[in-house]
DNA sequence: TTCCTTACTGAAAATCATTTTCAAATAGTA
DNA sequence: TACTATTTGAAAATGATTTTCAGTAAGGAA
Protein backbone atom coordinates (compact mmCIF):
# COMPACT_ATOMS: atom_id res chain seq x y z
CA UNK A 1 0.00 0.00 0.00
CA UNK A 2 1.30 3.05 -0.98
CA UNK A 3 0.71 5.79 1.17
CA UNK A 4 -1.38 8.06 -0.85
CA UNK A 5 -3.97 5.00 -0.08
CA UNK A 6 -4.43 6.26 3.36
CA UNK A 7 -6.13 9.33 1.54
CA UNK A 8 -8.05 6.73 -0.18
CA UNK A 9 -9.41 4.76 2.83
CA UNK A 10 -10.68 8.22 4.71
CA UNK A 11 -12.75 9.21 1.33
CA UNK A 12 -13.98 5.48 1.67
CA UNK A 13 -14.96 5.06 5.32
CA UNK A 14 -16.32 8.61 4.66
CA UNK A 15 -18.66 6.71 2.26
CA UNK A 16 -17.13 8.32 -0.69
CA UNK A 17 -16.45 6.03 -3.73
CA UNK A 18 -12.90 5.63 -4.65
CA UNK A 19 -12.76 5.63 -8.75
CA UNK A 20 -9.60 6.11 -11.12
CA UNK A 21 -10.32 9.51 -11.42
CA UNK A 22 -9.99 10.42 -7.62
CA UNK A 23 -7.35 8.09 -7.28
CA UNK A 24 -5.00 10.17 -10.00
CA UNK A 25 -6.03 13.57 -7.86
CA UNK A 26 -4.99 11.40 -4.37
CA UNK A 27 -1.96 10.45 -6.31
CA UNK A 28 -1.05 14.11 -7.59
CA UNK A 29 -2.10 15.83 -4.45
CA UNK A 30 -0.42 13.76 -2.14
CA UNK A 31 3.00 13.20 -3.39
CA UNK A 32 3.82 16.96 -4.43
CA UNK A 33 6.67 19.33 -2.54
CA UNK A 34 4.67 22.54 -3.45
CA UNK A 35 1.63 23.60 -3.47
CA UNK A 36 -0.48 23.38 -6.55
CA UNK A 37 -3.17 24.99 -8.44
CA UNK A 38 -6.82 22.92 -9.30
CA UNK A 39 -5.47 23.14 -13.11
CA UNK A 40 -1.89 22.11 -12.11
CA UNK A 41 -3.46 19.02 -10.38
CA UNK A 42 -5.56 18.72 -13.58
CA UNK A 43 -2.61 18.69 -15.66
CA UNK A 44 -0.41 16.55 -13.68
CA UNK A 45 -3.31 13.92 -12.72
CA UNK A 46 -3.70 13.43 -16.58
CA UNK A 47 -0.61 11.51 -17.10
CA UNK A 48 -1.90 9.23 -14.76
CA UNK A 49 -5.75 9.03 -15.67
CA UNK A 50 -5.98 10.79 -19.60
CA UNK A 51 -9.97 10.53 -19.28
CA UNK A 52 -9.89 13.60 -16.30
CA UNK A 53 -12.07 16.46 -16.36
CA UNK A 54 -11.26 19.60 -14.82
CA UNK A 55 -14.62 19.66 -12.78
CA UNK A 56 -13.66 16.21 -11.02
CA UNK A 57 -10.24 17.87 -9.68
CA UNK A 58 -12.22 20.55 -8.43
CA UNK A 59 -14.72 18.28 -6.79
CA UNK A 60 -12.21 15.70 -5.07
CA UNK A 61 -10.20 18.51 -3.87
CA UNK A 62 -13.15 20.04 -2.24
CA UNK A 63 -13.66 16.62 -0.51
CA UNK A 64 -9.97 16.00 0.59
CA UNK A 65 -9.93 19.96 2.17
CA UNK A 66 -13.56 19.13 4.12
CA UNK A 67 -11.57 15.87 5.21
CA UNK A 68 -8.44 18.01 6.70
CA UNK A 69 -6.35 16.27 4.32
CA UNK A 70 -5.11 19.16 2.58
CA UNK A 71 -5.22 22.66 2.84
CA UNK A 72 -5.43 25.83 1.12
CA UNK A 73 -2.01 27.94 0.50
CA UNK A 74 -2.09 31.18 1.07
CA UNK A 75 0.28 33.39 -0.63
CA UNK A 76 1.22 36.61 -2.32
CA UNK A 77 0.62 35.77 -5.78
CA UNK A 78 -2.52 33.66 -4.84
CA UNK A 79 -4.63 31.43 -2.61
CA UNK A 80 -5.81 28.95 -4.87
CA UNK A 81 -3.29 26.00 -4.54
CA UNK A 82 -3.27 22.79 -1.64
CA UNK A 83 -1.04 20.72 -0.37
CA UNK A 84 -1.02 17.67 1.85
CA UNK A 85 -2.00 18.64 5.15
CA UNK A 86 0.39 19.00 7.90
CA UNK A 87 -0.40 16.44 11.02
CA UNK A 88 -1.65 17.95 14.21
CA UNK A 89 -0.32 21.83 14.96
CA UNK A 90 1.60 23.45 12.32
CA UNK A 91 2.63 25.71 10.12
CA UNK A 92 3.91 26.70 6.83
CA UNK A 93 7.37 27.32 5.51
CA UNK A 94 7.61 28.64 1.91
CA UNK A 95 10.52 28.74 -0.39
CA UNK A 96 9.96 32.03 -2.34
CA UNK A 97 12.06 30.78 -5.08
CA UNK A 98 11.04 27.19 -5.73
CA UNK A 99 7.33 27.38 -4.09
CA UNK A 100 9.09 24.37 -2.34
CA UNK A 101 6.89 23.90 0.91
CA UNK A 102 7.69 22.89 4.43
CA UNK A 103 5.86 22.07 7.82
CA UNK A 104 7.08 23.42 11.23
CA UNK A 105 5.82 23.09 14.61
CA UNK A 106 6.26 24.40 17.30
CA UNK A 107 6.00 27.93 17.84
CA UNK A 108 4.98 29.46 21.50
CA UNK A 109 2.74 32.22 20.88
CA UNK A 110 1.02 31.88 24.51
CA UNK A 111 2.47 35.13 25.49
CA UNK A 112 2.15 37.20 22.29
CA UNK A 113 -1.47 35.81 22.24
CA UNK A 114 -1.87 36.60 26.07
CA UNK A 115 -0.20 39.66 25.90
CA UNK A 116 -2.59 40.98 22.84
CA UNK A 117 -5.52 39.39 24.41
CA UNK A 118 -4.39 41.40 27.33
CA UNK A 119 -4.12 44.62 25.51
CA UNK A 120 -7.35 44.60 22.88
CA UNK A 121 -9.70 42.72 25.02
CA UNK A 122 -10.38 40.11 22.56
CA UNK A 123 -10.43 36.31 23.31
CA UNK A 124 -8.15 34.75 21.15
CA UNK A 125 -8.78 31.60 19.16
CA UNK A 126 -6.62 30.78 16.32
CA UNK A 127 -3.55 31.77 14.20
CA UNK A 128 -2.19 31.52 11.24
CA UNK A 129 1.42 31.91 10.91
CA UNK A 130 3.42 31.43 7.70
CA UNK A 131 7.11 32.07 6.85
CA UNK A 132 8.56 32.56 3.64
CA UNK A 133 11.95 32.37 2.82
CA UNK A 134 14.70 30.71 0.18
CA UNK A 135 15.27 27.31 0.97
CA UNK A 136 18.82 25.54 0.53
CA UNK A 137 18.55 25.51 -2.99
CA UNK A 138 17.66 28.61 -3.88
CA UNK A 139 20.27 30.07 -1.81
CA UNK A 140 23.24 29.32 -3.47
CA UNK B 1 -8.08 68.53 6.08
CA UNK B 2 -10.00 65.24 6.68
CA UNK B 3 -7.97 62.46 7.64
CA UNK B 4 -8.50 60.43 4.41
CA UNK B 5 -6.65 63.45 2.73
CA UNK B 6 -3.85 62.08 3.22
CA UNK B 7 -4.24 59.78 1.14
CA UNK B 8 -5.47 61.63 -1.75
CA UNK B 9 -2.46 63.52 -1.00
CA UNK B 10 -0.13 60.51 -2.00
CA UNK B 11 -2.61 59.84 -4.86
CA UNK B 12 -1.54 63.33 -6.20
CA UNK B 13 1.88 63.11 -5.44
CA UNK B 14 2.54 59.96 -6.97
CA UNK B 15 1.20 61.00 -10.64
CA UNK B 16 -2.87 60.38 -9.90
CA UNK B 17 -5.32 62.57 -10.33
CA UNK B 18 -7.76 63.64 -7.55
CA UNK B 19 -10.97 62.96 -8.99
CA UNK B 20 -14.65 62.63 -7.54
CA UNK B 21 -14.68 58.59 -8.07
CA UNK B 22 -11.56 58.54 -6.10
CA UNK B 23 -13.17 60.58 -2.85
CA UNK B 24 -15.67 58.30 -2.63
CA UNK B 25 -13.59 55.14 -3.03
CA UNK B 26 -10.53 56.40 -0.53
CA UNK B 27 -13.30 57.90 1.68
CA UNK B 28 -14.60 54.88 2.07
CA UNK B 29 -12.14 52.43 2.61
CA UNK B 30 -10.26 55.12 4.86
CA UNK B 31 -13.29 54.87 7.34
CA UNK B 32 -13.65 51.19 7.33
CA UNK B 33 -12.93 49.04 10.53
CA UNK B 34 -13.66 46.15 8.52
CA UNK B 35 -12.38 44.64 5.35
CA UNK B 36 -14.43 45.10 2.83
CA UNK B 37 -14.43 43.90 -0.49
CA UNK B 38 -14.21 45.49 -3.71
CA UNK B 39 -18.02 44.84 -4.41
CA UNK B 40 -18.84 46.40 -0.42
CA UNK B 41 -16.45 49.38 -1.53
CA UNK B 42 -18.84 50.03 -4.74
CA UNK B 43 -22.14 49.80 -2.95
CA UNK B 44 -21.10 51.48 0.29
CA UNK B 45 -19.06 54.40 -2.15
CA UNK B 46 -22.32 54.78 -4.40
CA UNK B 47 -23.96 56.39 -1.33
CA UNK B 48 -21.45 59.54 -1.71
CA UNK B 49 -20.89 59.48 -5.45
CA UNK B 50 -23.81 57.99 -7.04
CA UNK B 51 -22.23 57.76 -10.80
CA UNK B 52 -19.08 55.61 -9.75
CA UNK B 53 -18.30 52.51 -11.74
CA UNK B 54 -17.29 49.36 -10.30
CA UNK B 55 -14.39 49.00 -12.65
CA UNK B 56 -13.06 52.32 -10.96
CA UNK B 57 -13.31 50.71 -7.86
CA UNK B 58 -11.06 48.26 -8.67
CA UNK B 59 -8.58 50.27 -10.22
CA UNK B 60 -8.39 52.89 -7.03
CA UNK B 61 -8.02 49.70 -5.17
CA UNK B 62 -5.19 48.60 -7.15
CA UNK B 63 -3.48 52.47 -7.07
CA UNK B 64 -3.89 52.02 -3.19
CA UNK B 65 -2.66 48.66 -2.78
CA UNK B 66 0.23 50.01 -4.58
CA UNK B 67 1.04 53.14 -2.66
CA UNK B 68 0.32 50.42 0.72
CA UNK B 69 -2.24 52.70 2.03
CA UNK B 70 -4.36 49.32 2.14
CA UNK B 71 -3.66 45.98 2.27
CA UNK B 72 -5.49 42.68 1.27
CA UNK B 73 -6.62 40.46 4.44
CA UNK B 74 -6.94 36.81 3.90
CA UNK B 75 -9.94 34.79 5.69
CA UNK B 76 -10.86 31.44 5.12
CA UNK B 77 -13.89 33.19 3.53
CA UNK B 78 -11.72 34.52 1.10
CA UNK B 79 -8.58 36.72 0.17
CA UNK B 80 -10.41 39.65 -1.96
CA UNK B 81 -11.12 42.54 1.21
CA UNK B 82 -8.99 45.42 1.40
CA UNK B 83 -8.47 47.39 5.00
CA UNK B 84 -6.30 50.23 5.26
CA UNK B 85 -2.72 49.31 6.09
CA UNK B 86 -0.99 49.80 9.37
CA UNK B 87 2.08 51.64 9.66
CA UNK B 88 5.21 49.86 10.05
CA UNK B 89 5.80 46.35 10.96
CA UNK B 90 2.39 45.62 12.42
CA UNK B 91 0.06 41.92 12.12
CA UNK B 92 -4.13 41.56 12.20
CA UNK B 93 -6.36 40.79 14.70
CA UNK B 94 -10.14 39.44 12.92
CA UNK B 95 -12.73 39.10 14.88
CA UNK B 96 -14.52 35.78 13.61
CA UNK B 97 -18.21 37.66 15.11
CA UNK B 98 -18.21 40.91 13.66
CA UNK B 99 -15.34 40.93 11.20
CA UNK B 100 -13.82 43.83 12.99
CA UNK B 101 -10.12 44.32 11.97
CA UNK B 102 -7.36 45.49 14.51
CA UNK B 103 -3.70 45.93 14.02
CA UNK B 104 -1.26 44.98 16.78
CA UNK B 105 2.62 44.85 16.78
CA UNK B 106 5.66 43.83 19.24
CA UNK B 107 5.36 40.14 18.10
CA UNK B 108 9.15 38.80 18.66
CA UNK B 109 9.22 36.16 16.28
CA UNK B 110 12.97 36.38 15.63
CA UNK B 111 13.73 33.38 17.81
CA UNK B 112 11.49 31.53 16.53
CA UNK B 113 12.67 32.41 12.92
CA UNK B 114 15.88 31.73 13.88
CA UNK B 115 15.42 27.94 15.50
CA UNK B 116 13.36 27.13 12.41
CA UNK B 117 16.34 28.51 9.94
CA UNK B 118 18.15 26.28 12.09
CA UNK B 119 16.38 22.98 11.18
CA UNK B 120 15.23 23.29 8.00
CA UNK B 121 18.00 25.31 6.36
CA UNK B 122 15.84 28.18 4.77
CA UNK B 123 17.05 31.47 4.90
CA UNK B 124 13.96 33.29 6.57
CA UNK B 125 12.56 36.96 4.83
CA UNK B 126 9.62 37.18 6.17
CA UNK B 127 6.27 36.52 8.25
CA UNK B 128 2.15 36.37 7.87
CA UNK B 129 1.01 36.29 11.23
CA UNK B 130 -2.82 36.99 11.94
CA UNK B 131 -4.51 36.18 15.20
CA UNK B 132 -8.92 35.28 15.08
CA UNK B 133 -10.71 35.71 18.38
CA UNK B 134 -13.92 37.46 19.37
CA UNK B 135 -13.95 41.12 19.83
CA UNK B 136 -15.09 42.76 23.49
CA UNK B 137 -18.35 43.12 21.77
CA UNK B 138 -18.83 39.60 20.92
CA UNK B 139 -17.60 37.72 23.65
CA UNK B 140 -20.51 38.93 25.56
C1' DT C 1 -20.80 -13.74 -9.13
C1' DT C 2 -24.50 -10.76 -10.70
C1' DC C 3 -27.72 -7.13 -9.86
C1' DC C 4 -29.16 -2.76 -8.53
C1' DT C 5 -29.12 1.58 -6.49
C1' DT C 6 -26.90 5.64 -5.97
C1' DA C 7 -22.78 8.26 -6.27
C1' DC C 8 -19.75 9.81 -9.64
C1' DT C 9 -18.32 11.24 -14.16
C1' DG C 10 -16.99 14.62 -18.02
C1' DA C 11 -18.89 18.00 -21.18
C1' DA C 12 -21.30 21.93 -21.75
C1' DA C 13 -23.58 25.74 -19.96
C1' DA C 14 -24.06 29.01 -16.39
C1' DT C 15 -22.27 32.00 -13.07
C1' DC C 16 -19.22 35.13 -10.80
C1' DA C 17 -15.21 38.01 -10.20
C1' DT C 18 -11.93 40.56 -12.53
C1' DT C 19 -9.70 42.75 -16.61
C1' DT C 20 -9.63 44.89 -21.07
C1' DT C 21 -11.38 47.87 -24.59
C1' DC C 22 -13.05 52.15 -26.04
C1' DA C 23 -14.99 56.55 -26.84
C1' DA C 24 -16.40 60.39 -23.98
C1' DA C 25 -15.35 63.33 -19.98
C1' DT C 26 -12.36 65.98 -17.07
C1' DA C 27 -8.21 67.12 -13.97
C1' DG C 28 -4.82 70.04 -13.70
C1' DT C 29 -0.87 72.17 -15.92
C1' DA C 30 0.64 75.54 -19.42
C1' DT D 1 -8.83 79.54 -20.83
C1' DA D 2 -7.01 75.88 -23.70
C1' DC D 3 -4.97 71.68 -24.15
C1' DT D 4 -3.50 67.00 -23.43
C1' DA D 5 -2.91 62.96 -20.99
C1' DT D 6 -5.34 60.58 -17.56
C1' DT D 7 -9.50 58.85 -15.97
C1' DT D 8 -14.07 57.48 -16.51
C1' DG D 9 -18.21 54.08 -16.89
C1' DA D 10 -20.33 50.74 -19.95
C1' DA D 11 -19.88 46.84 -22.44
C1' DA D 12 -17.31 43.08 -23.89
C1' DA D 13 -13.86 39.75 -22.89
C1' DT D 14 -11.62 36.75 -19.96
C1' DG D 15 -10.68 33.29 -16.47
C1' DA D 16 -11.88 30.64 -12.60
C1' DT D 17 -15.30 28.04 -10.45
C1' DT D 18 -19.97 25.95 -10.08
C1' DT D 19 -24.11 23.88 -11.80
C1' DT D 20 -26.68 20.95 -14.80
C1' DC D 21 -27.43 16.73 -16.93
C1' DA D 22 -27.52 12.31 -19.01
C1' DG D 23 -24.53 8.40 -19.11
C1' DT D 24 -21.30 5.38 -16.32
C1' DA D 25 -19.64 2.56 -12.77
C1' DA D 26 -18.62 1.60 -7.63
C1' DG D 27 -19.56 -1.46 -4.37
C1' DG D 28 -23.07 -3.40 -1.11
C1' DA D 29 -26.85 -6.83 -1.38
C1' DA D 30 -28.59 -11.01 -2.99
Amino acid sequence: MTASETWLEQLHDNGYRITAARRAVVHTVFGATHALTPQEVYDAARKIYRALGLVTVYRTLEKLEELHLIQRVHQPVGCQAFIAAGVGHQHLLLCQGCGQVEFFEGDDLDALTRSIARKTGYQINEHWLQLFGLCMNCRS
